[in-house]
RNA sequence: CGGGGUAUAGCGCAGCUUGGCUAGCGCGCCUGCUUUGGGAGCAGGAGGCCGCAGGUUCGAAUCCUGCUACCCCGACCA
């Protein structure tokens, strides 16, 4: 076997494989434009998967879909001023169109809430039109300086929700429900554990009252933000005057809300569940479930074939979603490939297979090969993609919890702990800290070990008691990680 | 935005120090035959404005100058 033709281990250098493993498996190339990426078919139908759950919640849950311009007036984006401070320096800026310089630039949209509500100030009068529960699919614009596939790059792919509701304990029900439907996802359908909690002040959205987040740990111990969601208060009411008329004949503001996730979601996809053999991918969203192979030199192919069609009918008809290779690559290549694109399950057979009316299944995620009665072939291959969805979340979870610490009291401990793990080749993980609530020793904690607070959650494995900076009884307990 | 690096075939690279090239290698690609239960073999073939623009020279991938792009490391982020 080449060398050249093996991706880079994971333990030897994270990143390259990741890399290496998007572009291989074909999710994903980039684009001529700096930091930009084009989402290639089975990059972009795992996106599509991931849409379709989501909508369904969503409309589930009284949300129904609209689209606002990607175009937002200079003047809209100063209306809130930390939204303004948090996004100005990443903003694509269109400062002339037809030949002639605009009266006025237009930014290409970071997020929506200034545009969507400067329409709710337009659409709601009275209580009776509350509340306002939009969702929108869209692109957004942020130029990062540091770009990567998926995690973070100039243009992405998301999906914001915006909602107005009468009163604060509505908006701030609304924002913690749709964060329980993004856990509910990525857990059940994605395979991925995440730790919901609230973000702390310095993380907050720019422009929210407060910020929670789901959070996931990688195969090389980092956390990423795979959604967020956020209640508002009343600051974007208050900037683009979204005003109501209550029962009791009052003019109020409303209280919103945003929440949203984007196609980072494919980037823990591949981070979480990826392997040596490249990308694997959780049966529910996997864009071709089982990859059939058939084998044999072409004197028995004949024969063989004719079952074969037969068996990938079958799967068909059981809403399998089945492809075959029938290529001329060598069976070989063609297990490895595979693997690689992260297909959960190959299904092989061969001359031997036909005479005794089974098949080989080969499992993406414990390598295990089964031989199966092809009898029953469609049955058989449903049930096992449950068990490879559900052992993926189990090895995941178990993943997280072996790589989470809350041994860890002070900084001198976390220094420490950093520096064995280190010494040991092994991963710092994820540590729990007790905060007093002081931003400057949160900046302290990043400074000096480039960890950062991700998320205050809400059912934390345990409480500590003292801020790890300061040592001054804690007010909360945090998770801290390297993140994405 | 600071520090470092790279730019040669679709991909990965060698050649540059010491100018002489008709630019080479591996993978991939095309054709044919033989193969097929873990990355097949043989034979033949296609494919390059050596990042861009200047300069030095009889002669530049190679030396000089200036641009541009990308990558990696640090400060900001779904």
């Amino acid at each position: 076997m080449s060398e050249q033709r093996k991706l880079t281990s994971q333990s030897e250098d994270f990143s390259a494989w990741y890399l290496e493993a998007i572009q291989r498996a074909e999710l994903m190339d980039y684009a001529p434009v700096r930091g930009c990426i084009v989402f290639r078919p089975e990059g972009y139908e795992l996106w599509e998967r991931i849409q379709a759950g989501l909508d369904a919640r969503f409309k589930a849950t009284g949300h129904r879909n609209a689209y606002f311009p990607m175009l937002i007036p200079e003047s809209f984006m100063q209306k809130e001023k930390d939204h303004i401070e948090g996004f100005n320096p990443e903003l694509p800026w269109v400062t002339e169109a037809g030949g002639e310089k605009l009266e006025e630039r237009l930014a290409l949209r970071p997020t929506s809430e200034t545009i969507i509500g400067h329409m709710y100030s337009k659409w709601i009068q009275s209580y009776r039109d509350l509340p306002v529960l939009l969702n929108q699919w869209a692109n957004v614009f942020r130029w990062e300086k540091r770009t990567l596939p998926f995690l973070r790059t100039s243009e992405f792919l998301w999906q914001e929700g915006h909602t107005a509701h009468a009163d604060e304990s509505e908006a701030r029900a609304e924002s913690m429900r749709m964060l329980d439907i993004y856990a509910e996802f990525a857990e059940r359908e994605m395979a991925i554990p995440m730790v919901r909690g609230q973000k702390t002040p310095s993380e907050r959205f720019a422009g929210a009252v407060d910020s929670y987040s789901i959070e996931g740990m990688m195969k090389d111990g980092k956390a990423l933000q795979a959604g967020t969601s956020h209640y508002l208060g009343q600051n974007f009411a208050r900037g683009f005057d979204i005003k109501f008329l209550d029962r009791d004949n009052q003019l109020k503001l409303v209280h919103t809300t945003s929440w949203g996730v984007s196609t980072r979601l494919i980037g823990a996809l591949v981070m979480v569940h990826g392997d040596e053999k490249g990308v694997a991918l959780p049966p529910r969203l996997a864009p071709t479930q089982v990859i059939m192979i058939p084998i044999g030199p072409p004197k028995l192919r004949e024969r063989v074939m004719e079952k074969f069609d037969v068996v990938f009918a079958a799967l068909r008809q059981a809403n399998v979603r089945v492809r075959s290779d029938v290529s001329e690559a060598t069976p070989g290549f063609k297990f490895n490939e595979w693997e690689m694109r992260g297909v959960p399950l190959r299904l092989e057979l061969g001359p031997r297979d036909v005479e005794s009316n089974h098949c080989v299944l080969v499992r993406r995620d414990t390598g295990e090969k089964i031989t199966a009665n092809l009898d029953t072939i469609a049955e058989r291959v449903k049930t096992m993609l449950e068990d490879i969805q559900g052992n993926m979340y189990t090895r995941a979870l178990a993943f997280r919890l072996a790589h989470s610490h809350r041994h860890v009291n002070t900084l001198a401990e976390l220094h420490r702990h950093i520096a064995e793990k280190e010494a040991a080749g092994a991963l710092a993980g994820w540590v729990l800290a007790g905060w007093c609530g002081d931003d400057a020793c949160e900046a302290k904690i990043k400074e000096e070990v480039k960890f950062t607070s991700r998320n205050i959650p809400f059912d934390p494995p345990a409480k500590k008691s003292h801020c790890i900076t300061c040592g001054a009884q804690a007010a909360f307990t945090l998770w801290l990680a390297k993140a994405y």
